[in-house]
DNA sequence: CATAAATTTTACAGCATTATTACATTTTTC
DNA sequence: GAAAAATGTAATAATGCTGTAAAATTTATG
């Protein structure tokens, strides 16, 4: 139910927390190495990280700190994954931002509630969106305008949901894709037009409007 | 008979408490910090919560706020143990939600009905819930529609149950699976469909209907 | 240990959602 | 201001999710 990305490079561990994560209906964005994982963040903004740190190239510790400076990342919950487990270096990562932590070896089933936790703390303050008259309950999943329920499609809640949460920021359409579809998936952009236009119909009494910015994308406004 | 978290970082005292409850039939969960108790609380909602406040990390107070904070806590019971014994500090947690203290050194009988007093009281008001025309008695295993009895199985009062305490909550059907059947159960997700569908045809009367949100899960409305 | 009851899995129909297409309209670019 | 590119949107086609009955399996019960 949350977008992960696991920066990792062993290869098995790898592998056991992608079957695990998704088990749990998350969905996961891996690679091996801090730069790649940079390059992921653009596209798609997770919902929480998780954050090997002996890493080759980019280290784990500078990776954080980019993470920290960026408006847009800089609240993401980044559970750190180290075999080091020397009181300093946790000591310094908390201090730098993380979240939690881990040391190898560790038990999947502690590793998936500690991202229970983050993840609820998280959507605890923001679980309720709203912006003008229009209002998003991502618990119970309904919208409203002017206090009347309005029914959505999944794609739509979604794309709204995404929208209310970053107001006036454009998204292109491929940041749509990559985080309502996800990365893997080859639908055409225009399909996201498409939902556009028909959440636009489902919103008539919105007091905001959806304003596509032509060569790039849609915001909220 | 009850789940009860434990957070005491004193072995001795640990031990004794541990071997005194479990003769009392009661299950004990025990951690000596407030942070693994955090991870513990996700898993397993405790009915009664023991808690030392002179803890090493996450300090008694902030822990009990977070209880307090949380919807799926906040109504659990429970039970400081602190060595200071000054007025201040016990104002100041019974006003952040603690229901009960002791100061060491304490009597173990003392304890025990203590612990007795705040399970019944606890189960007195939590124990029927009601939804529309829909009763459900948890300690009973009755559920009643109009006031009319409805024979359920085992598997669909839970569920019923489960959705009752959280209305209008959408959850998915692998959170339905950890909540019910347990964190380690492959079962395939369908199975709750299942029971959905058969749940249905015993509560037609009901004034809810249980609805599907389509790709996300079942909420009750 | 046999039978009943409950639970899980399977299978398939029906249906709602979603992706695509096509054409109208708007916006850019030069 | 005209051509090209991008967007709006309705309609269609394809997909895949859900509902549910029934079979297979497990668990309870006497």
């Amino acid at each position: 139910m949350a977008k992960i990305l696991l920066v990792e490079d062993d290869d098995t561990l790898k592998e056991i927390l992608k079957f695990n994560l998704s088990r749990e209906n998350h969905s996961v964005f891996d690679t091996d190495n801090a730069n790649e994982a940079l390059i992921y963040m653009e596209e798609l903004i997770p919902d929480l990280i998780l954050l090997d740190l002996m890493l080759p190239g980019l280290k784990g510790e500078e990776f954080l700190k980019i993470i920290r400076s960026n408006k847009d990342t800089e609240n993401i919950p980044v559970i750190i994954i180290s075999a080091k487990n020397s009181e300093d270096s946790i000591v310094k990562l908390l201090k730098t931002g993380a979240d939690d932590y881990l040391t190898k070896p560790f038990s999947i089933k502690v590793l998936l509630s500690k991202i229970d936790v983050h993840l609820k703390k998280k959507k605890a303050d923001g679980s309720i969106l709203s912006y003008g008259n229009v209002t998003v309950d991502l618990r119970k999943h309904k919208v409203s305008v002017n206090g009347q329920d309005v029914e959505l499609t999944h794609t739509e809640f979604e794309l709204l949901g995404f929208m209310i949460k970053h107001p006036q920021i454009v998204f292109t359409r491929n940041q749509f894709l990559s985080n309502i579809w996800g990365y893997e998936s080859d639908i055409y952009t225009r399909t996201v037009d498409s939902h556009i236009s028909s959440l636009r119909k489902k919103l008539k009494s919105a007091d905001f409007k959806i304003k596509s910015v032509p060569k790039v994308g849609y915001k909220i406004e």
